[in-house]
DNA sequence: ATTCATCGGTAACAAATGTTACCAATATCG
DNA sequence: CGATATTGGTAACATTTGTTACCGATGAAT
């Protein structure tokens, strides 16, 4: 796949015809970056200089506070901008670091060229928008699930929500106990705790990292 | 001061002209709504059907848990757009309550006159990408506030911010314990404790709503 | 000044989460 | 295959936060 089919894929493209997006980048300058495992792509309290397409490859964006806790924001997976909504602004830094899971490769465009782009397409600058709306709401769906909701109740949500659209009523973690206490900003031990609570009320199976739904309807009155 | 002195003082028309300002709005429908003292101005869930540009008053945005726990986001005062972030994305729902804390005055724009305007003219873009990606960082901000740090840093961390920029080591703090405990994402009482724990630790002393600050170096070591 | 509502302080107890430590199970790598 | 690192399970205990309840202080309204 060549580039330019694989940033069509990308969200920020999208309705965009092969043609039109090839002329609007052959007018700007881009950068390819590869990133070897567990390189940082960028550091939290660092100026944004323009925007990361994930071309392949995964990342994760976490913050750290300085005593060493750890808090997963989300792992970010096919095509995708990397914090699309931290380029413009007063305070243009990135809030979180941004680390490579493995191998992975990324075209760069510096603010500069991207604000070009987004005036010379209007499509771009609606799916700009949008995107960055989408951001707003993912973080707003953030702030409620990590602060109003008990370690139990932020499973049972992960949980209904690995398992949506599945016909099924078995699937497995796809994150080891450890990322997914990060991903929640718990202590581990916590959060193998409570998992094997719903466990014991009934409400799942654990079978190593295989997880059955028992009783969808209690796990969801967790949510109140 | 008529509307169009009000709108200028707005971060969305910063470094426009007043005649240009004037021109864009004559081309353009809009509404003025009116509210009184705790009428909802949007909630939860609902849909956003456009913007509302806070004229005069003051508002705050709230989460609430079915269960009752209440988490407020923030306070907003002065020429501010209210919920700027989620006009647009394929999820275009208030993920807040937003209520008027008193007689209250909005400019409401549907979403589909706000987009004109942004095509209209490109300073007004460039404020607007600029104001949502500053709201991406407040939440950001919030999300690690709120869940990396315990009450007691968290209190810390207001405190240092009130009186930041301060030369005073003494000032008061402008809402209730109620409140603040709301803002805080945790109970009144254990906000209260907390509060009076730095008491006894020297770093702070209380007289009724005035707070000194004994110690700020020890302050700034809760936030590690 | 009296009444009334809200606010702040606090205690006793319950619940939730963190910390540390240790070991067994499992995966990874040579 | 065996060695080694990572992961998962769990217990004991400490700390933090929530819950409920009560009361005095404060402030606003009449």
């Amino acid at each position: 796949m060549n580039i330019y089919e694989k940033l069509l894929q990308n969200p920020l493209f999208r309705g965009l015809e092969m043609p039109v997006l090839r002329h609007l980048l052959e007018e700007v300058s881009y950068q390819r970056k590869n990133y070897p495992p567990e390189a940082f792509i960028a550091r939290g309290g660092e100026e944004s200089a323009g925007i990361h397409l994930l071309l392949s490859g995964s990342v994760r964006a976490e913050m750290n506070s300085l005593s060493g806790k750890v808090l997963n924001i989300e792992d970010i997976e096919g095509k995708r901008i990397l914090a699309p909504a931290f380029v413009f602004g007063r305070n243009n830094r990135y809030p979180v670091d941004i680390i490579a899971n493995r191998e992975t490769e990324c075209l760069f465009l510096t603010r500069h060229v991207f604000l070009r782009l987004l005036r010379m397409n209007e499509m771009l600058l609606k799916n700009y928008l949008d995107l960055i709306s989408d951001r707003a709401q993912f973080l707003s769906e953030k702030l409620r699930f990590l602060s109003l909701y008990k370690i139990r109740s932020k499973i049972a949500h992960y949980l209904l929500e690995l398992n949506r659209g599945n016909g099924q009523y078995s699937f497995r973690l796809p994150l080891s106990h450890s990322r997914l206490a990060e991903l929640f900003g718990v202590a581990r031990p916590s959060f193998t705790r409570s998992l094997h609570e719903l466990e014991k009320r009934d409400l799942i199976r654990i079978e190593g990292k295989s997880i059955s739904i028992l009783n969808r309807r209690g796990l969801e009155k967790l949510l109140e």
